[in-house]
DNA sequence: ACAGGGCGCATTGTACACAAAGCAGAGTGC
DNA sequence: GCACTCTGCTTTGTGTACAATGCGCCCTGT
């Protein structure tokens, strides 16, 4: 039933983050990974032991990794019922799109003051790697990397805590675009992200944040948060249910 | 040399949080009050068996209110090295105000439009309990007590990214002004507070908005970061690289 | 006397063992 | 026949022992 995988020597390949424990970082950016690639469906069961025998550590890693994942809100983890794959409403989904909304557009006025040409010119290799990635048809690392290409440029922002919060939004929103995507392809044009670059870089702040805005019109109008998600949405409540369940009406939220 | 304090059975008073894991949020909220209160300076190295031994917990408890206080920005965890009361620099500070400008905004903005009756009545309470702790001359409580307001205004707005943010943002605030704030008393007027709730509740958003903007200046302003905060701006620096860099005897305070 | 290296102590990181809390199933009473 | 409870198992929560890392001190050599 549960096999070990690899006897965790593996590298992380994108680099999440990469300095110390990276054990916890390892076990992180792949059950991360997974999550976006929809292997880990929302509403799975994440268990302790069971994740600890797959990637050869100890609960005390995995618990970290999971509480780590779960403050970024891509899991949720109950008291005494262990943690699962979170599974956003509509209504989260559209929580979580207003705050990037106002976050991107701060983020893009900021990065046209603050990024350097060191910034601007990584950003443009992030894009690159984002094409390719879409060419070879990897969705999975299509999307881990533009959401990279959004964390990055919060960091051209050069404001800790907006960068923070970036990295939990882009989370959620990978999670939700997994989750809602119409069938399509493509979800963030990486045109899209060239264009907003050069305005950048033109230090073109009201072209910039327009981009922006317009880019975020893009993302939204490719996801199924209306009405035609029925079935979409009715699939995530129930396997939420099912994991829940119990006699506790709906924790919502847990904060 | 360390005496046991209280073998914890006392209840938190104010209740940061206080669901599930009573413990951890005991130890956190403990912990979290005296940064605060500055009975822990900043740059205080925060030892795991020495909190564990004081709480009566064991380090696993101590461990997870690090992890979680460090992830809202007022402990600094340092692999391998323990972890520290942060010592946020003048411009950390600079940017946690400016995310907080445009945060407060937008929560004022939606709690506009989204705050319930029952939430305006919480607020008004809260405004009170804040009012009574600065009479009793409970600066501590009165810095917590005020970081609450904003973050019950951003549960009006209806938003859980934003709420979850504020908080990290409310709690990096209150360790500022606790290490910057000049001499005098209220750094934060009720009275403002109070004429923001009226303005919501009047749902009117222009007024609203412009009294919270109004608010931010003078807690600005009630901060040394500009020129004048030499000293006490040295002072910080120099614990900072006290307990960060070299061989350096003793940090000035100590646990 | 000073610089460099090695050694011992203190503190954190990790794994594991035990305790507690859910959850599921079977059995029993109404 | 249905519902309720009791019991056993599975899973999480917590404490603790051991390993690893960092840090300070002392010793030695120049």
């Amino acid at each position: 039933m549960n096999e070990q995988l690899q006897p965790l020597k593996k590298q992380p390949r994108a680099g999440k983050a990469g300095r110390s424990g990276t054990q916890d970082d390892i076990v992180y950016a792949h059950i991360f990974e997974a999550i976006l690639e929809q292997r880990l469906a929302p509403g799975t069961k994440l268990s302790e032991e069971a994740l600890g025998e797959i990637f050869g550590v100890s609960r005390t890693i995995i618990r970290r990794a999971l509480s780590r994942l779960a403050h970024e809100g891509v899991v949720l983890l109950r008291p005494n019922r262990g943690a699962v794959v979170a599974s956003p409403s509509v209504e989260e989904a559209r929580q979580v799109f207003l705050a990037r909304r106002l976050v991107e557009k701060a983020i893009t006025e900021l990065a046209v003051v603050h990024a350097t040409a060191d910034d601007l010119a990584q950003l443009r290799k992030m894009v690159q790697d984002e094409r390719d990635s879409f060419s070879r048809g990897d969705r999975g690392a299509g999307i881990r990397l533009s959401g990279e290409f959004h964390l990055k440029l919060a960091e051209a922002a050069k404001n800790a805590p907006l960068i923070s919060f970036q990295r939990s939004l882009v989370s959620q929103t990978s999670l939700i675009i997994a989750q809602y995507e119409s069938g399509t392809r493509s979800h963030c044009s990486y045109d899209e992200h060239m264009q907003l670059i050069d305005a950048i870089e033109a230090r073109d702040a009201d072209q910039a944040v327009h981009l922006m805005m317009h880019h975020m019109d893009h993302i939204d109008s490719k996801l199924n948060l209306d009405e035609e998600s029925a079935s979409d949405d009715l699939h995530a409540v129930f396997s939420h249910l099912l994991q829940t369940k119990g006699k506790s009406p709906r924790p919502a939220a847990k904060l």
